[in-house]
RNA sequence: GGGCGUAUAGCUCAGUGGUAGAGCAUCGGCCUUACAAGCCGGGGGUCACAGGUUCAAGCCCUGUUGCGCCCA
């Protein structure tokens, strides 16, 4: 024994601090496109360029497993990263900079000036998520690094559009679209997300023109603001109280205007209200329809500021839509057309990004025809050359996708991907002529002169990243990369932008390379707090990845500015929020985190991303696998206080030798002089490895992350370190026979070493570390992460060891559950017989009685077929066998151990009778499978046994209590 | 309103028709030379509810209820 090279407890700082750019500067993550190798491809999901790392990206680790996973099986693993320009949110980002900074508006410095601004930030700030993302471990090719807004993606940006204009998929036209008053721009439907809100439903009445009895028409609406721009008025056609109108008129109160009664089944309900329902096409999307069924005039009555413009009558112009909304209905009620005022819960679209009420406003956009491009992407789905895990989204994306609307790809926003459309100057009575063109020098040509003007909009975000799984591979150019690399094997994302991108990925890909995109799509879930509740700024349930990797300080937890006169307050308020958010963390960590390391934060989140459920983010959890590795960690550090440093060739050789001795490699070269001598622990340890080398692979192939995570996790701790490693001590110490020693010493290098390679992709860094210190040969890689990944070895599995091993663990457990109801000493004084009518299980137990005796610290003193006399022993009936405390007639309680064991009779005869139930049945024994039945008949035998060993000791007691 | 998911130990969660499990927490005992970030042992369950299918249901089917998400 020896005081080894490594520290006595994990350190994650220490072991995490330095592998990456070393992992880097060795181009490990760098994919080569000329190998002859298989490709596999991942390309990341763009984080904004704005962004910090949240959860959310923590989340790539399942991309990470994946990549470094295949790697290792000696593909050709491109993960590929990258971030995106996030339009809305940098400019809102760099505009509230410059107010602060400045005091000045984008329009003060123009569009120019602006947008090198906005360069200038992304130069200074704009790696802060690429540089997080490495402290995670992320194993991506950063040679391929892309950026929405790069050159080439920004060609690839334009080529797209042009192609898709010339193919008659976009168009421009004059559409009701969602409107952020705020962030003053067009947004597509799936950017405005859906809120309920406490409202009012306001009944108005209508006159109707021309009514003799003074007639008036009552409509419920939850926006009366709008009435300014009303064109009609609907009723249900079916509708008793008011068929009659239909046709007629009413006159639209405040206006002087009249509008027409129309029936309409779609827009109507009934029920609902007071049955009719005000029309204004120009600022609502049903309404709009509507108005298409009945050719209805438009009317907009708000300017894209927000404000009533002069459609409006006079005395309300100039007003903000809620100014206006008072005024209108003061005016209703001066006049006497206010009915009603009731609560009512009413949704309301609101802008994702600002959270601002979504205007629907008639404007002139571009639009994105997605119905043929949808088509294909079904098709590709329904025939399987993509397929989504867990398997459930496809339905998702069946719906969303026969559903499709046409995507608002404009944006006013100066920052951005400029759409490439000219027009003819503006002229009286004449449309402007539209040419859209690669560059303006084309645009010229065709259009044939060069006074035009570029339209001054921006694309989507989103459309640029719809062609990412190409545009960062070269499209438009036909390059190596995408040759070798398209289609990409695996998109892996937050369930959340199904729709916002994979959906989109699937129609451009298809599109654009005839090919899908990608082969399987996998969503994860999304981490959300203790309370299950989706994490926001607003909520204040926001923990960042790396206040628990690195550790933190309550303040910085939970983000006090410390600085300010109110911090105390602040920091009582945000702790509240934190404590309600996450209960368990904040009553284990008021004073903030310690540090947990990024290898611990991977365990966590890839064994709770089970498939279908969102993650809980428990901090305790989270240092539970602290603990795992800390456990791995002094297993290794055992196995090195016994590793000799000139001992390496033969351990080197040890699993060929292993292997040829098995006859499993037909070389006797390979062959071992001296016969390797495995003791029954190595035998069955091996055994277990390769058992858990199987469902490893197993699951990573199905993209069960958590069961292969737990599985190492459950093989490492409770299989290797709670059994193994205390079962090899003997054959390690110093008077032990060499060969035991060789083949135990051996045995735990083979299997440490294995199973760093098989944890590596979860843990790269502490895997990294430990395999390293473990004795190597020449040649050997130099890196952990470019070994190759274990497979099983078939010749290595061992039943009669599992069998013999069970054996050794029930005595073992049988002693110590003895041995800690009666509180027994470890003196080695205390002594048991092993009881077992079967002879093979007393064989295995006196071949492996030093080990017993060892594991309990006690003394067996015999093993035997029967022991008549029971009285003065304690018993601890187990399955097969039986283990007798002697000597306990001045312990022995006998009224308590008569309740213990019969507890123990009634929990086995409970069980007995279920399955007695069950064998009585015929059709159970006519119809069950053969080899359950079988297992129920030897297990009922089992029970019956158990069941007399009990009875007779129970019979020896009552005996001694009655004399 | 439509769709999807989910309900299992105090908490967080596995459980793929055939003996209900893990981690944390809890209780008892251990500083046993890899690890007290540890070791050993124990207690803790009407598997949301009601029906059904089956020889057999936590698991499959139907319905109800609670919670979450998506769409309108």
């Amino acid at each position: 024994m020896k005081e080894p090279n490594l520290a006595k407890a994990y350190d994650p700082q220490q072991v995490e601090s330095t592998w990456y750019q070393h992992w880097e500067e060795q181009g490990y993550f760098h994919a080569n496109a000329t190998t002859p190798k298989t490709p596999f491809t991942i390309v990341i999901p763009p984080p904004n360029v704005t962004g910090s790392l949240h959860m959310g990206h923590a989340m790539y680790v399942v991309q990470d497993v994946i990549t470094r996973w295949r790697r290792m099986q000696g593909y050709n693993a491109l993960w590929l990263p990258g971030t995106d320009h996030a339009g809305i949110a940098t400019q809102l980002v760099v505009e509230r900079q410059l107010a602060k900074e400045e005091g000045k508006t984008r329009h003060d410095l123009g569009r120019e000036a602006f947008e090198k601004r906005i360069w200038a930030w992304r130069e200074k700030y704009g790696h802060r998520i690429t540089e997080q993302l490495r402290v995670l471990g992320f194993s991506l090719d950063w040679q391929r690094n892309r950026f929405t807004m790069d050159e080439a993606l920004s060609k690839a940006v334009t080529e797209a559009f042009v192609r898709l204009h010339e193919d008659g998929l976009i168009y421009r036209a004059q559409r009701l679209i969602n409107w952020c008053t705020r962030c003053a721009t067009a947004l597509s439907d799936l950017e405005v997300e859906a809120s309920e809100t406490d409202g009012k439903l306001w009944h108005i009445a209508y006159p109707v023109v021309g009514s003799e009895t003074g007639e008036r028409l009552v409509v419920a609406t939850t926006r009366p603001e709008t009435l300014l721009g009303d064109t009609a008025v609907a009723v249900h056609p079916e509708d008793e109280r008011f068929k009659h109108l239909i046709g007629r008129h009413v006159q639209l109160p405040l206006c002087d205007r009249t509008i027409p009664i129309i029936g309409d089944a779609i827009l109507v309900s009934m029920e609902f209200g007071t049955g009719a329902v005000k029309v204004t096409p120009g600022h609502d999307f049903s309404d709009f329809e509507t108005g298409q069924r009945h050719s209805l005039p438009q009317i907009s009555v708000f300017d894209f500021a927000g404000r009533l413009n002069d459609k409006a009558p006079a005395a309300f112009r100039g007003q903000s839509i809620g100014d206006a909304r008072k005024a209108v209905l003061e005016a209703l009620q001066n006049a006497g057309f206010l009915v009603e005022e009731k609560p009512h819960k009413l949704n309301l679209g609101r802008c994702q990004r600002c959270d601002t009420v979504v205007e629907p406003m008639l404007s002139l956009q571009w639009f994105v025809r997605t119905e043929p491009l949808a088509k294909p992407a079904i098709e590709a789905v329904e025939q399987g050359r993509t397929r989504f895990v867990p398997e459930h989204y496809t339905d998702d994306y069946f719906r969303w996708m026969r559903n499709i609307r046409d995507w608002c790809i404009s944006r006013q926003l100066w920052w951005g991907h400029r759409i490439p459309a000219w027009y003819t100057p503006a002229q009286e009575g004449e449309e402007p002529q539209v040419f859209v063109a690669r560059t303006a020098e084309e645009a010229y040509e065709k259009a044939g002169r060069r006074d035009l003007i570029q339209d001054p909009d921006v694309l989507d975000t989103w459309f640029s990243s719809a062609l990412w799984p190409f545009s960062t591979l070269g499209w438009p150019e036909a390059t190596r990369d995408l040759r070798t690399f398209y289609p990409t094997s695996v998109m892996e994302t937050g369930h959340d932008i199904l729709f916002f991108w994979v959906a989109r990925m699937m129609m451009m890909g298809l599109h654009f390379m005839k090919k899908v995109p990608f082969r399987v799509v996998l969503l994860h879930a999304l981490v959300v707090d203790e309370n299950g509740e989706k994490m926001s700024k607003v909520r204040g349930n926001v923990l960042d990845p790396l206040h628990l990797v690195h550790g933190a300080g309550i303040e910085t937890v939970l983000g006090v500015d410390t600085s300010k006169p109110t911090a105390q307050k602040d920091l009582n308020e945000a702790f509240a929020k934190f404590k309600k958010a996450f209960p368990s963390a904040a009553s284990a960590y008021p004073q903030g985190f310690p540090r947990q390391g990024a290898d611990a934060l991977r365990f966590f989140l890839l064994v709770m991303g089970a498939q279908g459920r969102n993650i809980r983010l428990s901090v305790p959890r989270v240092e539970g696998y602290r603990h795992f590795l800390n456990k791995i960690w002094s297993a290794v550090r055992f196995f090195l206080m016994y590793a000799e440093d000139g001992d390496t060739e033969g351990l080197q050789n040890f699993r060929t030798a292993l292997l040829a001795s098995r006859g499993a490699i037909d070389d006797d070269l390979a062959k071992p002089l001296v016969p390797i001598q495995l003791s029954l622990s190595d035998r069955w340890i091996l055994s277990r490895l390769q058992v858990v080398t199987d469902a490893v692979d197993l699951a990573w192939g199905e993209y069960r992350f958590a069961d292969g995570a737990q599985a190492l996790y459950h093989f490492f701790w409770n299989e290797l370190c709670d059994w193994y490693i205390e079962l090899c001590k003997p054959h390690l110490s110093h008077g032990a026979d060499v060969q035991k020693r060789r083949a135990a010493l051996g045995t735990l290098q083979l299997v440490l070493e294995t199973s760093l390679r098989l944890l590596h992709p979860i843990i790269p860094f502490i895997t990294e570390e430990l395999w390293l210190k473990l004795p190597r040969f020449p040649g050997a890689p130099a890196s952990c992460m470019i070994t190759l990944y274990p497979s099983a070895d078939e010749a290595l599995k061992d039943g009669e060891a599992e069998r013999d091993m069970a054996v050794v663990q029930s005595a073992v457990s049988a002693i110590r559950t003895l041995k800690s109801t009666y509180q027994l000493k470890s003196d080695g004084n205390v002594e048991f017989v092993l009881k077992s009518s079967d002879e093979a299980t007393r064989a295995v137990l006196s071949a492996e009685r030093p080990l017993i005796e060892l594991l309990t610290r006690c003394r067996v003193a015999d093993i035997v077929s029967d022991y008549p006399n029971t009285r003065g022993t304690i018993p601890q009936v187990q399955p097969g066998l039986t283990a007798l405390l002697l000597n306990a007639a001045t312990l022995l309680d006998v009224p308590a151990e008569l309740v213990r064991l019969g507890k123990e009779a009634q929990k086995v005869e409970k069980e007995r009778e279920s399955l007695a139930a069950r064998l009585a049945n015929p059709d159970f024994v006519a119809r069950a499978k053969p080899e359950v039945v079988a297992e129920n008949r030897a297990r009922i035998t089992e029970l019956e046994a158990r069941r007399t060993e009990i009875e007779r000791h129970t019979a020896t007691l009552q005996e001694m209590q009655s004399t």
